[in-house]
Formats: C-alpha cells, structure tokens, sequence
DNA sequence: ACAAAAGGCATACGTCGTACACCTCATTCC
DNA sequence: GGAATGAGGTGTACGACGTATGCCTTTTGT
C-alpha cells in the first residue's frame, strides 16, 4: 500500500460518490484501513487532492509537434476534455487548489511551449493563454455544474401538465433565456445556465477564440504598452 | 434583525475572512447571536450562499438599452467585473451554487435580451452565451486563484540570492512560462497559472469573443444542425 | 385579553480533518 | 544473532462544523 494505491482509490472512489462526499474516513474505509493509516502516503487532504489531479493530467495525450500549433493546441484541449469527461469531479478539484503543482506547472508549460514553437511572441502567447483559461483543461465555465456532486435531488419527473405550466411560468419570468434555450437541442433537458457544456458549445467557443489567436498572430499584433 | 441584515453581515464577513472561513457559528457570533438563531431567517448554508449571490448581483449596474448590443454587453460585463471584484469570493461563491436563483436568471436573461434586441438569432444567441461563460459574471477563469481563501500562507518575501535561485530553478523546469511571464509585466509577481486576471487580459479576452461574435452575427451564421 | 406566530436560545448528534502516542514488524548494522 | 531503526498501521481524542429538536420570550393580529 503506496501513495499511487491511495491516489488511485481516491479517484474511483470520486468517480462514484463525487468529490464533495470523498472524506479522508470513507477514503480509508474504502481501502480497508483506518483512517489516519492515510496519512502516512498523504500529507493532508489538500495533498491528496493534489494527487488526484495529478492522477488525471497524466491521463492526458502528450502534445503533439509534428503539427501546426492550432491543431497541436486544439488536440491537446480535447484529449484534455476526454479525460475530465471521466471525472466529473476533476474540473472543481483542479479549480480548487490554491497552488499549482509542479505536473500542472508543467502541463501549462507544454501549452505556452505549442504557442511558442508556432511562432508566437511570448507576449502573444501570454495573452491567449490567458484568453484560453480554463478552456485549457477542457471545460467551458460552467455555472451550476453540479460536477461531481451527484446529490439524490434529481426530483422525479414530474406530470406532464405540471411541466407544461412550469415552462409558461419560466417563458413569463425569462422569456429570453427560453427563446434561446429552445432554439438549440441540448443533451440534457436544461436551459442556458445550468451546466450544458456540450461538445458542440466547447468546440464552438474553441474554435472563435483559436480563429481569433490566429488573425492576431498573423497580423503580428503585440500589446504596445 | 431580517435576513437582509444576516446577508448583509455575511457578505462583509466574507470580505474580511473570506469564504471558507464563513461558518454558520462565525457569522452568528459577529451579529451577536446564538448559531441556531441564524436558521430563522436561513433556511440552511446552502440558502445563505445563494442570498450572499443575490446581493452581489443587485450591485452590477442594470443593462443599458440604449446603445448597440456591444456596447451594452460590454458595460454590463464590466459591471459585473467591478462588483465581483470588491468581493472575490464571490467568484468562487457563484461557482458553487448547484442551482440558478431567481435573480441569477434574471441576469442572464437580460444578458440574451441584449444580444437578442441585437438582432442576434436564438440559435447564435445561445452559442455566444456559452462562449462568454463565466466572462458574463466579469471573470475569467483562474485557476489556483485563492479568491476569497486568504490564508496566511505568504511566505516572507525571501533573500534576493534565493529568489533568484527560485528564478533559474522555474527557468530550468518549466522555460517557456517564464518566457511568457517575463514579457509581460504582471500586477502581481506571479506567473501564468497563478490567478493574475488582470484587468487588461480580462478585456483582451472579452473583446476577442465580441470580435469574433460580430464577424459571425454580420455573416449571419447559422450553427446548420 | 388572548391565541398565535415569530424569533432567539440551549442542548445534542453525527461528521469532518487531523494531532499525538503507541504498537508491530521488517530491515539494517555491529 | 541480537539490538537499533524506522516505516507503516492503530486507537483515542479534540475542536470545528452544519443543523434537528424543543423550549422560551416577545411581538402581533383579532
């Protein structure tokens, strides 16, 4: 029994009671040992923490350079998406911790190095990063995402006129945020606010923001300041 | 004493502590009042949060509807900015909330109203939404950003020889941060990852979407499902 | 005047992270 | 071979936390 056992439990143990319900005890229940057995492989929960995240960058592609930097970026922001997609926890434990560790460290170095190997001033390429943000892990800033906290209150489905009247009452009350919302089929049955960062959305917002980083990149754009 | 008061006292608090040293029995003791007398005007932690929300949101400036949708759009953003910014747990606080209040979707209502009254279709409408994000609360997504988590954990400022040891060792493992994070100057001295979302990368990023957003709504694109 | 509601209080329970002291081995050194 | 060492598991305990429950006092509506 090592650190990676304890890490790796961690991580399925999340994937199944969410992250908010992980506590060092279940952890230890989980593994078969009492709980401040932990604390020999793991300094605290913070560092556990750490190690989970670490345990999910490494589940992440190796950049790619053989290949333009758009596409480089692109693919590595995907393979980033794929992995926190089986995680749901992963995106409110890596936006959680206050320090960054040394393999998210380098994780974002592997990006800024993308950027500067495709001709990117580092000006520019600080810049987008920054622009990138969280997109860089793979997730769209999702409010109300109920990642990882899959409480019970997944109230049952309800009557079809009771339904009916909700949705009158919210086209009263938001009449904007329903047009919107049902002009576009979403995965889940939400509205625009709750967490629908769906593949399509992620790509779309992607895709602007990298076609905006390359008609400044070509017109050689600098900050000037 | 109304719950106006407790959420009033409870946003301030939170300013002072910051939020994760809010507790339910802190914040009675700084009102003067037995813990459990808080629950007469709270239904639990959970509704607290939301009404501490709730009170950020009634201090961003009402939408302006008199100008185009870009302008509008970006005064509200920026609005939205400045509040957030007095409070910076609020960042984390709207994060954690797992369902919209009323007034969080009256916000974003009137966010699709603007771009809506812009001429914008729902179905674009809803992507610029999305590719907006947490930029439509006035933030950008920082990770590691210990808003609203001020420890004490600022470690004195160091000898300059060890500071510049610190300096070559981060240049040795992770050279093209540093590369980034020295062509730009930083408010504070910090490097890309840690939550530097600065005013000047926040509206770098913001403008860059509302760019990319006009050039699709003037070539009136359709997401063509 | 009196019932009822509203609001504050005291106590108590279960959960959490983790400090601290102890124990039990396997390994290492003479 | 026997003692020292240290790594790793255990048991107990403390102080926080959110909050259920029940009691009491004060205000309010009739």
């Amino acid at each position: 029994m090592n650190r990676e056992r304890v890490l790796e439990a961690a991580v399925t143990l999340a994937d199944e009671i969410g992250i908010d319900a992980l506590s060092m005890r279940r952890l230890a229940q989980e593994v078969g040992v009492v709980p401040m057995a932990l604390y020999k492989h793991v300094a605290d929960k913070e560092d556990l923490l750490d190690g989970m995240v670490e345990v999910i960058i490494r589940e992440i592609d190796p950049p790619v350079l053989d290949s333009c930097w758009r596409d480089a970026i692109r693919h590595r922001v995907l393979s980033a998406r794929s992995a926190l997609h089986h995680h749901r926890w992963a995106r409110q434990a890596i936006e959680s911790r206050s320090k960054p560790t040394p393999s998210v460290l380098e994780y974002q170095d592997s990006f800024a190095g993308i950027f500067l190997a495709g001709g990117f001033t580092p000006d520019l390429a600080h810049h987008v990063m920054h622009a990138l943000g969280g997109r860089m892990w793979g997730f769209t800033q999702e409010l109300f995402g109920g990642s990882g906290n899959p409480k019970g209150n997944a109230q049952p489905p309800a009557s079809p006129d009771a339904q009916a009247e909700m949705f009158a009452h919210m086209a009263r009350l938001y009449p904007n945020i329903v047009t919107i919302a049902t002009a576009t089929p979403h995965d889940d049955d939400s509205v625009v606010g709750r967490g629908c960062d769906d593949q399509y959305e992620f790509e779309f917002a992607l895709d602007l923001l990298l076609d905006g980083f390359e008609r400044l990149h070509r017109r050689r754009w600098t900050s000037e300041r």
